[in-house]
DNA sequence: TCAATAAGATTGTAAGACATTCTTGCGTTA
DNA sequence: TAACGCAAGAATGTCTTACAATCTTATTGA
């Protein structure tokens, strides 16, 4: 047997659930930053006791999705600039690092993949649907971030990004920036599926770095 | 009036506090890893409701500082040496960042303080104090996060640290690494003293990668 | 010796209760 | 009129109790 492979079943408990369906709300932007979130009503929303809500809450308190303050409740923290400048740099830290990593260790088929996520990147490119470009965006890097070999960067990651999720609904939309993007994306896909490390990261770098603007 | 300053005052909760015990108690190695958590020996041994601690309990899992299996409950996770290295890894990612930031922007105040927490390190190789050791060299680069000018790169870097405190305890130990460790942070406080990013960078960069073996 | 079962322990979830704190509207007063 | 203070209502923090579901362990029987 091999003692590493953990085959337990985790049951989906329902404060689990819970958990999933608030942050993807959040996520979404049905609380809108800033909005409180009344324990009662979600109680009512959800069908879930109050101690059970509360154990979801604590853990989005924790991953910084909202935010409790004593006496008044949690609320959907709204992001100053300066916040999101911070998250976008650590996380473009992330991105370059995984980039090279994924350059250094991508098998034929994760190639593949990412070429899959390129072209849905494309598409939704042609079609100018903002919703789309953000979201395959998204895709094509967490299939790099996945592919990294490292899963706490990839963890820490996807901690990042949610907590900007609001964000940048905003920022892809403005006019031509997605057909830099597009061509800056292809550079880093060839790099990756070049096995060229520091290509790969010259190219994120560079789109990175664009993005910001 | 300053509309980004917050006077408010948070009183201590009690889940607050809770967390907190926990926490320290877990990084400083009281629970060791493997251990399972049991809530009416905690709830006991805390004083404090089973609702209360089931909160903290849920924060901490968010932390990834516990883990929770359903219907089996919380224990501490036993690191393997896989997971102990991607934290490693994405710890350096940081820490160059960080020291490299702090370099850029670290005013002769706070280069006061890292002199101190150097000499405190110092202090402790000559004690050959293993467990001085490792915390003054902890505080010395909580030092250069906390200056680094990014309160979410601190916040990410200390989250990882306190999932690996266990582990290095183990490490420092080793005899005659203490000295090459001061000299290699004597270069990365003077590249900093100096505001020299680029020789603090890869002075990190070298102190990280000798730790590492 | 091994498997099946039963008892005990632990967790998941809910409901209710109460003190504390915050919010808000109203009335009073300068 | 404006500002202050007070009181009522709402929401949260915390605890107690309760019970079903699940896991662990010990016992029993083949």
């Amino acid at each position: 047997m091999n003692p590493g492979l953990d085959l337990r079943i985790t049951p989906r408990t329902v404060q689990q659930q819970t958990i999933e369906k608030l942050r993807l709300a959040i996520i979404a932007g049905v609380f809108p930053p800033g909005s409180r979130l009344v324990e009662s009503q979600l109680c009512a929303q959800l069908g879930v006791s109050r101690p059970s809500l509360r154990e979801a809450l604590r853990s989005l308190q924790a991953e910084r999705l909202i935010e409790i303050i004593p006496n008044r409740g949690p609320f959907v923290p709204k992001l100053s600039w300066e916040e999101a400048t911070e998250i976008y740099d650590v996380r473009e830290l992330l991105e370059v690092a995984a980039v090279g990593r994924c350059a250094a260790r991508i098998t034929p088929e994760q190639v593949k993949e990412l070429e899959r996520a390129l072209k849905a990147f494309e598409r939704a490119q042609k079609s100018a649907d903002s919703l789309e470009l953000v979201t395959t965006a998204a895709e094509f890097y967490a299939i790099i971030l996945a592919n990294c070999g490292n899963a706490i960067l990839e963890e820490v990651h996807r901690g990042l990004v949610a907590r900007i999720s609001f964000f940048r609904g905003r920022s892809m939309s403005l006019e031509g920036r997605a057909e830099d993007s597009l061509r800056e994306m292809r550079d880093i896909y060839d790099a990756i599926a070049a096995g060229d490390k520091e290509r790969a990261r010259k190219a994120a770098q560079r789109h990175l770095g664009q993005a910001k603007a």
